[in-house]
DNA sequence: TTAAATGGTGCGCAATGCCAA
DNA sequence: ATTGGCATTGCGCACCATTTA
């Protein structure tokens, strides 16, 4: 910054207020400098300016279930929404989630000083672990549940689900399963609640309910119970990696979708419309969520009241691996 | 800090070098020192020491192609490999790559003071673009060319695509057409070298080649063109993607594989084994890919010779959508 | 006594904020 | 209304002083 102060011939000190876009600079002194800048190829330093102004401008992002369609796709956008911010994000992907690696994650964020973070996580132990804790930093958590944890942003998972299986009853179907994620995750009971609410509101009986791990293994482990099981017509997957297993444990089966099944999943990923048949799924707008993480984040880090809604809406799309009901009785 | 000393009765200086770990120390101080750190929950403030030592501890990350399987992966493997090397990772993902949004991006890490920079792209103008420039950091490609860039580290395309077509060669197939990836991306190029190389070595000639461009719906379009050409017995699919739109444009078209082509996919994503029917495909180690990564860069910041190979070999993962030709003559 | 081990002092890193010119 | 000077931020290093074997 010296050398720039001294080829601009002013002080160090104006320089600053340059970079620092202050109203007070004479236009010409301004130019002056900013060609310094540019000849110099200089760059203000970091380090020095969190010293003194003892503000990082950085946020720290956790990511837990990576591999998963959903986490990732909120974890890109997240980044995506803090850059634009002006927020430099350092991120830390945790493969799995247990009260020590959350922890170290959480004092490995804190060292760099950051200041606020953003925690992609469903799981009740992270929830629960962060939820009773003061990091001196805000914290936001993203697609947790609203219940377990106060700063949470996300996908209104429940109303998800409960379009999902609403529009299973509108085919006429009336035993219709639901092939859960684990049990330890909040989103998992979110969409599952959505699917009893959703057939308690039509006067239905739930269904079978199947557990998974989002795996599409689990999916097909799933599928291959349900499939005996004639009386169901329809199932609810959490999600759509889930239904691809089951999809394929019915057509293994010989009662292939949608002709003997209706199958719904979860996060409509970019291959859903290429299976086998096209998959109906509930999109979720990932880019929303994490605009509206790094608004939430922004609030807190400013001190004000964010003015948003915390759940994004869902959205139904409707493709081939749902139809009315087969009736051997009356074809035949 | 000075609270800390203070509170073990100590000087500043003492603390820093119990911190830093210097081996002069009595270990009652050390311990007094160390349990007064932990009493105030006492924090380095790395802003401080980056300014003085000059060294940020932190690296970037550029990663392009977000909503890939393999790219996705292997951001989280370095990500993983940078912490485990003490490192902070600073993230930016870009949707889209041209000069301007790779040039903001590579400024907006250079501007953190990182140390090193890691890039994920196979698109020919990111490797362009910053094989031509000096940055001043270490810069390592991944999944980049090797001709084309210097500092590239990734998976053997070229040898995973020959394993894959001679798989198919082994089963007897004699017209193997090929779905490549993108113009743009050197993977795409190496996979078709692979395809090509591998014919050549057989004696065979090149089957249909077409374009795709990563997604289902480009493999969808891309089977909707060979279905059509019933010589064509065996198709090598860039990617598990385009696999999944492929295997479903055979299958709506009357000639469902295995029995009337065999596909080949690439990346063995999770869901692989679980389509209809599984697919064959390529497995990449990317928490290798990730190790040697930072590997890579770790002895560039150095300035050390990495004693490790580029490449990672893959493997081919046999499944039901392989098979060996079906010939109407040989059962009629 | 010498040599090794340990602790203390003060400066500088690169920026910003306040106050004075 | 602009511009400059001085103090300040938290830490590490060079250097010096002191204790211990």
């Amino acid at each position: 910054m010296a050398d720039v102060a001294r080829a601009a011939g002013v002080s160090h000190q104006t320089v600053s207020r340059v970079i620092n876009g202050s109203p007070n600079i004479r236009p010409s002194t301004r130019e002056r400098v900013e060609s310094a800048i540019r000849e110099l190829g200089y760059r203000p330093n970091t380090a020095a300016r969190a010293l003194v102004t003892r503000r990082s401008s950085t946020i720290g992002i956790i990511s837990t279930g990576s591999g998963l369609y959903g986490p990732n796709s909120i974890h890109r956008t997240i980044e995506d929404a803090a850059r634009s911010a002006g927020w430099f994000a350092g991120s830390v992907s945790l493969a799995t989630v247990t009260a020590s690696t959350l922890t170290d994650a959480i004092d490995h964020l804190l060292r760099q000083a950051v200041e606020g973070i953003v925690m992609i996580a469903g799981q009740v132990e992270a929830l629960e672990l962060v939820s009773h804790q003061d990091f001196g930093v805000p914290f936001v958590v993203v697609e947790g549940d609203l219940s377990k944890a106060t700063n949470v942003v996300g996908v209104d998972q429940q109303a998800g689900a409960y379009a999902a299986t609403a529009h299973l009853v509108e085919l006429g179907h009336t035993r219709i399963a639901h092939v859960r994620g684990p049990r330890s995750w909040t989103e998992a009971d979110a969409r599952e609640t959505g699917w009893r609410d959703a057939l308690a509101d039509s006067g239905l009986a739930p269904g079978t309910l199947l557990h998974g791990d989002w795996s599409a293994r689990s999916g097909y482990a799933a599928g291959r119970t349900l499939v005996a099981d004639t009386d169901t017509t329809a199932v609810f997957v959490a999600n759509d990696q889930m239904a691809i297993g089951l999809l394929r444990a019915y057509h293994e089966g010989g009662r292939p979708a949608p002709r003997h099944v209706s199958v719904v999943g979860f996060d409509d990923t970019p291959e859903a419309e290429y299976l086998q048949p096209p998959l109906t799924t509930v999109r979720q707008d990932f880019v929303e969520v994490g605009r509206r993480a790094i608004a939430f984040l922004d609030a807190g880090i400013k001190g004000v009241e964010p003015h948003l809604e915390r759940l994004v809406s869902p959205d139904v799309i409707l493709r081939a691996s749902t139809a009315r009901p087969f009736r051997p009785e009356a074809t035949a």
